[in-house]
DNA sequence: CAAATCTCAGAGGGACTGAAATTA
DNA sequence: CTAATTTCAGTCGCTCTGAGATTT
């Protein structure tokens, strides 16, 4: 008869903080992708993007720990993004180990485009809250980040 | 020289709400997968016990919607959950397409063990803010994960 | 016949490990 | 020789797609 009229999750379950956090970021993350990607875009280039806008060129390692992304990782990132002519990977001239990664003018345009979707996709997100709650949120959740330290930290 | 004395993520990083609610998110994860891990279990086994015990025996297509695990990946946690003995699997006689999983009395102890370890974890996750803080934190993500429903919702 | 349920095989991206090559 | 940086290959758990088998 009834194929499942509520398949209601158990109070028990919703209570709980961690599951509520990763359904809001889960939510949180689609929003986000989803615009990004029909750019084709993923939210570590946008990472990687405002990390060189904001402070300078830099190093491989000191972009992975500006913007949390993997140092294995960022190899992919970077070469999708020095590909696409939005960044340009030089060796350091200084420490021929290094390379000297540097935001393009088209890169700082892509910047500037993809900013604005990830803008919209927060509005969006947050929505519900009145902006009182908003700024709450946000408060909590920096306050939360900051004492639990990543396991990464450049790695370790 | 300066092998990276401040890797900081820039304030316009640090700032956006998706980013803060998907590192306390991974905060979160760790806390409780680590904690169960010791245990041999993981999030999906502590979930699908709880949905059992609040809810009484269901099928999996029903425990998918209490849950939120994927019907496809279901299987495989009944699979665990069975072999060890913690719930039984069998054919609903009203309905042969169906299963009907069971709690057993061992699955009810081993209930016991694991949200002794989630609720530890929740705690220390949430020790960083005032017990008002965390009702606040709670409410808010309550209002964000009720009004950005699952693209799941038992498929479609 | 169509629809629902369970199952399996696998794609896709994210987080992470380990090791090789280069240079300091 | 040790240490740091970049890169690659591969593991692991999670989310989700698609399809087959069975039953309604």
């Amino acid at each position: 008869m009834s194929p499942a009229p509520e398949d209601a999750t158990p109070d028990r379950l919703r209570a709980i903080p961690s599951r509520l956090l990763a359904g809001a970021a889960a939510a949180a993350d689609r929003l986000v992708s989803d615009r990004l990607a029909a750019e084709g875009a993923r939210k570590w280039h946008f990472a990687v993007l405002v990390a060189l806008a904001e402070s300078g060129p830099a190093s491989q390692s000191e972009l992975s720990g500006r913007t949390g992304v993997y140092r294995s990782d960022l190899v992919a990132v970077l070469n999708e993004l020095a590909d696409a002519g939005f960044v340009v990977r030089d060796p350091d001239p200084a420490d021929r180990r290094r390379n000297v990664v540097t935001l393009t003018p088209a890169g700082r345009a892509r910047l500037r485009r993809l900013d604005d979707l990830v803008t919209a996709a927060q509005r969006d997100l947050l929505a519900p809250l009145t902006s009182r709650q908003q700024s709450e949120l946000t408060d909590l959740l920096v306050l939360l980040t900051t004492h639990h330290r990543p396991p990464h930290e450049t790695d370790r």
